[in-house]
DNA sequence: TCTGAAAGTATAGGCGA
DNA sequence: TCGCCTATACTTTCAGA
């Protein structure tokens, strides 16, 4: 996990905000060959720093214009944290899962259709053996929600001169 | 907005788990021909039912390792809100928006590099006149972080007979 | 729906630090 | 050895019939 150089960073830049775009565009973009970029891609992707390349699909269209996020307590039982971590992996609808600093747990977000929905689902969570205590915090309206970026620093071929 | 059909979620749940999939690769998978999946695809895009293709990066590996969530409360005069709005969009590490209910009016997500920045873009966010309260939870370790995910039903070719 | 031209991608072989 | 280059063969896309 070294640092990434001026070129990385563009092409991260770039593909993050378009992940179709072409190896010929970004080749052109950032002044090497395609090989050299694809080169660059799959070294990229070999060592974790890309982990995919997704469609962004509308929350509302597909069912999911709910969201929440719900602050867990379990018990402190060895045990207990990989029990909670699986039963809540295998909900479909928790699509986060962090563990916090402060009397909470976890806090994890929820995505659902309906608040009948969350109401189910956090019905299922709190059945999970080892929580003693979820609080519910629901989402009224959503105002931003962006991906991880990168900055890429000065066009590259800005690199040189130019004092 | 309407249902989306069988074909379609097919093909947005595969875009969702490989975002550069080929339309031939697509049109396959569905049992349709390219043109019409292409077409598909553009009417998606169209409808707003697909925001955008991204590559999706590891956080850490681009000084973003570092996630806190914070409850804001500000003053309920007009125009407060638009102020905070925009003034919380123009910070880079604000990744997320929610308006929420409860006693707190937004919930946000940041990610930067260090605790150290964490401390900056707090301090830049407290002087953001209209808000009045703060309060930070840091994330310590993120279990499980995945996009919205689109339930493709049974796959096509089971979509005849098999009782 | 089909098809050929254009665009994009993959692979091989070579060069220089 | 590694990163990049050129050249070429192959695949995918797209527009017109």
């Amino acid at each position: 996990m070294q640092p990434l150089d001026r070129v990385n960073r563009v092409l991260l830049a770039e593909l993050s905000r378009d992940g179709r775009k072409t190896v010929r565009a970004l080749a052109a973009l950032v002044g090497l060959s395609e090989p050299a970029v694809r080169d660059r891609l799959d070294k990229l992707s070999r060592d974790g720093v890309v982990t995919g390349y997704r469609a962004v699909v509308e929350p509302r269209a597909v069912g999911a214009g709910t969201a929440a996020f719900v602050a867990l307590r379990f018990s402190p039982e060895p045990g207990a944290r990989a029990a909670v971590n699986t039963a809540l992996e295998h909900e479909a609808c928790v699509l986060e899962i962090h563990e916090v600093a402060g009397e909470d747990c976890y806090l994890i977000k929820v995505r659902v259709g309906t608040t009948g929905e969350l109401a189910d689902a956090l019905d299922r969570i709190r059945a999970i053996p080892a929580i003693s205590h979820t609080n519910s915090t629901v989402v009224l309206r959503t105002i931003l929600e962006r991906p991880v970026t990168v900055q890429s620093g000065r066009p590259i071929d800005e690199q040189v001169g130019n004092s």
